[in-house]
DNA sequence: CTGTCGTTTGGAAGCACTTCCAGGTTCTCG
DNA sequence: CGAGAACCTGGAAGTGCTTCCAAACGACAG
């Protein structure tokens, strides 16, 4: 039933060899054959079989994404630009999404076992040494997105910078003392923003205390980065009472947001009693009037594809490293710009 | 390099068909030979080639799933329960999302020629007439989601009857006149729930006004369910000063976030001056105290795998239809509670 | 000991392509 | 006009699997 190289070779009367170079664009055919053959590709509305070619040309046009299960803003976000731009390069996108039940190691294995995908984005994940190495040694094509490790290609935003300028905007306005409310800890973004806050604090010869931070290792969510981990969080940092912080830097707006409602139904201002900085800069931040560290989440997708065809292409072999910067959005929730 | 079927073969000392059973878990083996097949396979740590399986048994595993380009909490919700239910299938999901520069055809199109995918669902999306014979002849399996077509399987929610309801619920709170905000009339969710917003006012004996209906076509956004659109017609409602609505029923959620920002940008209290009625109950909604209908997205993705799959494997292959239903959450925006 | 039947096995043929190699054409230039 | 180069083309061999068919094997009854 369905149309084959060889439907096609007879009817034009040729070869399937001359058949699979017109097909593929071969400059070794003469123009009247190239004619011929596609006449009779239009008149059989032929379209090549792809899982054949896959096998024969050993290239699947394909790329896999291992994502944590996609709650949440930055996710949607990073998908929409990675989702762009392989169209752009006529390949296709197989997700694959991580949560409790579904390890991102059995991801890893199969993409590099099964051969059903060119390589492989791993977004906001860490990888064992173990994998590490089997993607080197077989030199399969892989970017880490939102994560790091130094013998892969990778590329992140530069949190623990980020972390630092936030803490330091609400130093600088003069806030005392300071609480976070971070991811869970086995995140990787999650220990490098705290870093940043130590350092802040650090820096201006801040004591960094423990009851003033919250990490959101209680929720049974990937990460914590969420609004109910947020609220939580924040409710635990109002039960210290009039000892509770002036000022919180959270990691994530979503949690950020989850923080301000806690806030507001213990009766308490934004940014009167206690003021919030978060990190991301969501869709949302806006209208809730959050001061964010804004990351180009799309911006970080697309790129992370680009050069992963450059690796599958075989350009640029060398290690490639991007790091990008955040962005301070000053909005109300800081009270900066209501001094003004 | 890579470890063939072949290798395990000599390795076990049996022929590549015998290795074929063992793989496929075929009934015809003895445990001894399984056992040593087994053995072998574990040493040369051999994963069987999904291309080369795909090819010859006719079959890749793999769906695609044809979707707008998903910002918005619908699809993404959806997609949460697509991706759950296919994994559990063990199968993998592609991710076609059409936009302004790739449209549907292309994608269904491609499903069909390319054969790299067994099946398709196509979310919230019109298809041709030509595009149904075709899947219909071919008997290639294709389940609609949020869309409908007599001829095909497919999984919708009852917009008339949610937004009748919606609607009706404004009325009976007392509200008048009403207004509607819709997304683009190209969209079928949003011609339905104008649908079923005209027959609320009609049994009621209201008049329908354009005046108080804004649907919106002004967006260059895919089909106008977005905050800003919401956000700029309801300027547009309020721009009628005196006989602005009292009531507004907002075709989905994000537009009525985008709606109610500009009702307070204008000064006036929600509900006190105009109530502000949902539809969707994303996420959002219960922080800002939006009354809404809820639909139940993530089970409608999951059902559309389990019957996709059914599809696929030959059971099953009368039509399918499943239409739920909507649940209306009574929260503040509408007034109904307080008046408690 | 032989014939029969069910079980297990090997491997050729198939899936639909790409690619390499050899052979055939055409062109060029002395 | 002929030799050699440049260009085209056909089709066999390849990609790694499944599946079918025939054959081998074993058990068991007669």
């Amino acid at each position: 039933m369905p149309v084959t190289i060889y439907d096609v070779a007879e009817k034009a009367g040729v070869g399937i060899g001359t058949v699979s170079r017109v097909i593929n664009n071969s400059p070794q055919i003469s123009e009247a054959t190239r004619r011929k053959v596609q006449k009779a590709i239009k008149e059989l509305n032929y379209l090549p079989h792809t899982v054949a070619q896959s096998l024969a040309r050993k290239k699947t046009n394909t790329i896999a994404c291992i994502i944590p299960f996609f709650t949440g803003y930055f996710f949607v976000e990073l998908l929409r630009g990675i989702q762009r731009k392989i169209t752009e390069y006529k390949n296709d996108l197989i997700l694959y999404s991580v949560d409790v039940t579904h390890k991102k190691e059995t991801f890893l294995q199969r993409t590099l076992e099964e051969r059903k995908v060119d390589g492989v984005l791993l977004v906001s994940l860490e990888i064992t040494h173990e994998f590490v190495s089997r993607f080197v040694n077989e030199h399969f094509p892989i970017v880490l997105v939102d994560s790091d490790h130094p013998d892969l290609d990778s590329i992140t935003v530069d949190n623990v910078d980020g972390a630092f300028r936030a803490t330091q905007h609400l130093i600088a306005a003069g806030y005392s003392p300071i609480a976070m409310i971070d991811g869970q800890l086995k995140s990787i973004p999650a220990r490098l923003r705290l870093e940043g806050f130590k350092r802040a604090l650090e820096k201006n010869h801040l004591p960094f205390c423990e009851n003033y931070f919250v990490a959101c290792d209680f929720t049974n969510e990937a990460d914590g980065f969420n609004k109910e981990a947020g609220y939580t969080a924040m409710q635990r940092l109002l039960s210290l009472g009039e000892s509770k912080p002036r000022a919180v830097f959270v990691s994530s707006d979503i949690q950020a947001v989850g923080a301000m409602q806690a806030i507001r139904e213990h009766g308490l201002n934004i940014p009167k009693d206690i003021a919030v900085m978060g990190f991301d800069d969501i869709e949302m931040s806006q209208y809730v009037g959050l001061t964010t560290m804004r990351q180009p989440i799309m911006h970080m997708g697309e790129l992370a594809v680009e050069r992963l065809m450059e690796k599958i292409s075989g350009q640029r072999p060398e290690n490639f490293k991007k790091r990008f910067q955040t962005e301070l959005v000053v909005r109300e929730s800081c009270g900066v710009n209501l001094l003004n």
